[in-house]
RNA sequence: GCCGCUGUGGUGAAAUGGUAGACACGGGGGACUUAAAAUCCCCUGCCCCUUACCGGGCAUGCUGGUUCGAUUCCAGCCGGCGGCACCA
């Protein structure tokens, strides 16, 4: 009977039985209790699948297995990322075509997470690098575009010289390329860019029903960024042109005393005099050559020249000078602003460097004690009470406000009233906000106005490895939209990978006859191809469409008509509002202001469009943890990837998948290292010999029940908690006392087995296989034979308890003794059973109980 | 600088107001074996008392607070990780 345990022939075996019976292919149309289980699906890199990819996928594989012995309809697809740099860089390094390469890493990498032995739907696997599945890539540009919700502007962008391609901010977020590290370039390049601006405030909005990590939700809510404020006009003195300036202070008005502009401020060429021409000539080329971590590095002195002009305060009627600085950012408000620099720190320490009027509009709050201390160090304030100090004076006031900032104080935020405010005066800063903006309007100088740091998306990549932008331009070079007739719009092949800073789709011939030949001489394509985002921004809708979608062509069904309306609609209506949202969505935090902001704007423009139901499309959010290597992230690099197959080969899937979950927290990753993997190996052989060998009870002695319905408690509880790692304690501390008793009855071993089918499917199959005996076999033949398919094991609360308690007994908070009781023991048994016992009579001995605390089942607690 | 998370044995960790260190790795000792591997049994936070038993003290980054009782709650500080970073 007794057979050595051999992982690799058994998992194999189940592996090829589940693919054989299909049990894992989910009828979308006909579910009844849908569970939609999604991994961000990932990218086909040479480096093949490493153990992070299984740290996020074998527990949301876990997860799922359990919601379908919960009894839900559960999906769980699998696919592939498949545009991007790395096949396009390794293309030029070899010279192999991206969609060789892509599609032997797919092929590899298929292979290795079927070797996992996961409950994935192969049969709606997608690729975003193929026709069938970029087509609808360019489809949802054609929507944006027919929605006005895609446009095309010349803009200044990160330019990376080594890759010789545009990226995204987010892709070049300290200044340097997120890929290859080469400093980050300006340059300027008409682009495609989508309006996810528009959407700003309903992002910010849905975040608050979500089921998300809190951290993530702030991490868009930062990135989106709104803030409430008002727009005010100056007028400039002796020009037509006016300068409008966002605020959030409008209530500071009274003491802006002077205006900055962004450097690449339009105004500035219109409003400069002669004879500061050449310096904010020299200014301005001096910030274009800096590259972006020199222009956003804090610790700098802040730069700026004075452009000569100035503008009229229209709440004072003042004349101010108007500056240009690069500490004002063109992208940001309106790329100008109005300093007021004794209430915001940023214009203190500019107007402090060049000698600029600080004027007090907000009194601090004399009761809190760092304002008091500043007013009275301040002679000078004091005296003049808000009024502009002459330049000597300033500078004296300037250096002590320094010196409160060193030493953390502030002056100029805090509660207060406004001063030296007119009509202002005596208000608070919100009421004073309200106030300004009210008289703001009426003198048609200014409105209430909402900005957001969240930019537009761009989308125009100068890369081969894309989706190609279905847009053509006739001979005068306006945009056309390609008719949906002619989608896939095909990527050319004719194309050498030599990068030269232009969109290597120039190069191809064959693109531009295409394109003369269906839409006439003179007609050129658009060159670039779409940002990678994109293809991921909806691919959870596209394992919903018909059965096969991405892989092969949608089958044929249904009348003429019928067929064509399918073709312009990727989404089956019915399922899309059966399966979206997405129930359990599960991958790493750094998308959080990335593909997790682009997928909800793109779910919400689908939405208004009218092809979805839902405006969200991920209801349950979890990341996983980061597992490193010796402290640092995994990277081909470092060379510190480490490679799941030998362990596979070595002790199977079912234990390394366990081991990662046992190791620790799921959503807290850590250190790799394979000591303990042991441990693991050993619990699979004993559970093995256990459930084989040692099946040779009748009936379960009462702890051993007890001790099992308090296991299938806690499994549960833990699994829906995500929290494998105790689950898997559990089960081992089950083992080890089934052990002790020498055995187990058949009934016993068999919900032991349905506890393991999660964790360790392919050894749960086997064990099953075994357990359920002849005559479970006869009637069910045919169907709901595998594991997976059986009912979670509930339990029996009454169960769980034990009859007997041990409860401890503390003296002063110290634990001085352990008595046995019956569990239904009444207080007053308990306390004087406690207090009879002698190494407790010792501690209270000669001394006054005071107190006496019972806490049921647990322990007794005596002060004197 | 701001925001968030985090700190427990030799190691991964458990316990979220109730006996700190479950479960596992590693280590030590023993059994089996010609031997090794595998397997099984015992011990394993630090210190003290004791021949042994029975005991006692200290311990969850640091310093305080609340409580009969704090790894858990509160305040301040120190270290690690992550995010944002001139957003007016």
């Amino acid at each position: 009977m007794s057979q050595e345990f051999d992982p690799s022939t058994i998992e194999a075996k189940w592996q090829k039985k589940w693919d054989e019976a299909k049990i894992y292919e989910t009828d979308l149309k006909k579910a009844k209790n849908p569970f939609y289980s999604l991994v961000m699906f990932p990218y086909p890199s040479g480096d093949k699948l490493h153990v992070g990819h299984w740290y996020n996928f074998a527990p949301a594989d876990s997860f799922a297995r359990y919601m379908r012995m919960k009894g839900n309809d559960v999906m769980e697809p699998m696919g592939f990322d498949a545009f991007g740099l790395p096949a396009e860089n390794y293309a030029i390094k070899s010279g192999i075509p991206p969609e060789k390469s892509t599609s032997s890493n797919v092929q590899t990498m298929v292979k290795q997470l079927k070797r996992m032995g996961c409950m994935y739907d192969w049969s709606k696997m997608v690729n975003t690098s193929s026709p069938e599945y970029y087509r609808w890539t360019q489809w949802l540009f054609l929507k944006m575009y027919e929605h006005k919700l895609a446009y095309k502007k010349e803009a200044s962008v990160n330019f990376c010289s080594k890759c010789q391609t545009v990226l995204a901010n987010e892709q070049a977020q300290d200044g340097t390329c997120e890929r290859c590290g080469t400093e980050v370039a300006q340059k300027s390049l008409a682009q495609w860019f989508w309006k996810i601006t528009d959407y700003a405030e309903r992002l910010l909005q849905g975040l608050d029903d979500l089921d998300w990590p809190e951290k993530t939700k702030l991490m868009q809510r930062n990135w989106i960024g709104r803030s409430e404020g008002a727009e005010i006009t100056f007028d400039l003195v002796g020009h037509t042109e006016k300068l409008t300036v966002f605020t959030t202070r409008p209530d500071t008005l009274f003491g802006a005393t002077y205006m900055v502009l962004a450097p690449e401020h339009p105004l500035v060429e219109k409003i400069t005099p002669k004879d500061h021409k050449g310096v904010v000539q020299a200014y301005r080329e001096q910030v274009a050559k800096k590259t972006e971590m020199e222009r956003t590095d804090l610790a700098k002195v802040k730069t700026g020249e004075p452009t000569g002009a100035f503008a009229v305060n229209p709440a004072t009627g003042e004349q101010i000078p108007i500056w240009i600085a690069d500490y004002v950012l063109m992208t940001y408000g309106t790329g100008a602003i109005m300093a007021v620099p004794a209430h915001d720190e940023r214009d203190f320490d500019f107007a402090t460097s060049h000698q600029l009027d600080v004027k007090c509009v907000v009194d601090p709050d004399i009761q809190t004690p760092h304002f008091s201390t500043y007013i009275y160090q301040n002679p000078a304030l004091a005296k003049t009470s808000g009024q502009s100090l002459d330049k000597g004076e300033n500078i004296e006031w300037n250096t002590q406000c320094r010196q409160n900032v060193l030493e953390g104080t502030r002056c100029w935020t805090g509660p207060g009233k406004a001063i030296s405010s007119d009509f202002l005066n005596s208000m608070g800063v919100e009421e004073a906000k309200k106030r300004m903006i009210a008289w703001l309007e009426d003198e048609g100088r200014g409105r209430a106005r909402t900005t957001f740091r969240l930019r537009d998306w761009l989308v125009s990549r100068q890369r081969y490895w894309g989706a190609p932008i279905p847009i053509v331009y006739d001979p005068e070079g306006n945009p056309h939209p390609i008719p949906e007739k002619h989608l896939p719009w095909l990527l050319p092949t004719d194309v050498a990978f030599k990068p030269t800073g232009k969109s290597p789709l120039t190069e191809s011939k064959e693109f531009i006859e295409r394109t003369e030949k269906i839409f006439g001489k003179g007609w050129m394509p658009e060159f670039d191809t779409m940002d990678t985002f994109v293809c991921s921004s909806f691919y959870y809708l596209m394992y919903l469409s018909s059965d096969g979608f991405g892989m092969q062509a949608p089958p044929f069904s249904g009348s003429k008509e019928q067929e064509k309306q399918e073709k312009n609609h990727p989404i089956d209506p019915h399922v899309e509002r059966t399966w979206m949202p997405v129930s359990m969505y599960i991958g790493g935090p750094e998308h959080a202001c990335m593909h997790l902001i682009y997928a909800r704007f793109v779910m919400m423009a689908l939405k208004d469009f009218g092809f979805v139901s839902h405006e969200e499309p991920f209801k349950k959010l979890v990341h996983q943890g980061l597992i490193t290597n010796n402290g640092a992230k995994m990277s081909k690099s470092k060379g510190n990837v480490v490679s799941p197959d030998s362990f596979i080969e070595r002790h199977g899937s079912d234990v390394f998948r366990m081991y990662l979950m046992f190791m620790g927290p799921f959503t807290e990753g850590g250190d790799w290292s394979d000591t303990g993997i042991k441990g693991i190996d050993r619990f699979v052989k004993r559970i093995y010999a256990l459930c084989t060998d040692k099946v040779n009870k009748k009936v379960d002695q009462p702890n051993v029940l007890a001790a099992l319905h308090r296991t299938i408690k806690k499994v549960t509880e833990d699994i829906e908690a995500l929290k494998f790692n105790t689950a898997i304690s559990a089960l081992m501390e089950f083992l080890n006392l089934a052990e002790e008793e020498g055995g187990v009855t058949q009934k016993t071993a068999q919900t032991l087995t349905l506890l393991l089918a999660p964790i360790a499917p392919h050894l749960a199959e086997e064990l099953w296989g075994s357990l359920k005996g002849p005559s479970f076999a006869k009637a069910t033949e045919g169907k709901k034979g595998f594991v997976i398919e059986q009912k979670w094991p509930s339990f029996d609360p009454k169960l769980t308890k034990e009859s007997t308690l041990m409860i401890a007994i503390q003296v002063n908070g110290k634990v001085r003794g352990e008595i046995e009781v019956a569990a239904d023991a009444s207080k007053d048994d308990v306390l004087l059973k406690a207090k009879a016992h002698p190494n407790v009579q010792k501690f209270l001995e000669g001394k006054k109980l005071k107190k006496e605390i019972y806490v049921k089942g647990r322990l007794v607690s005596l002060v004197v």
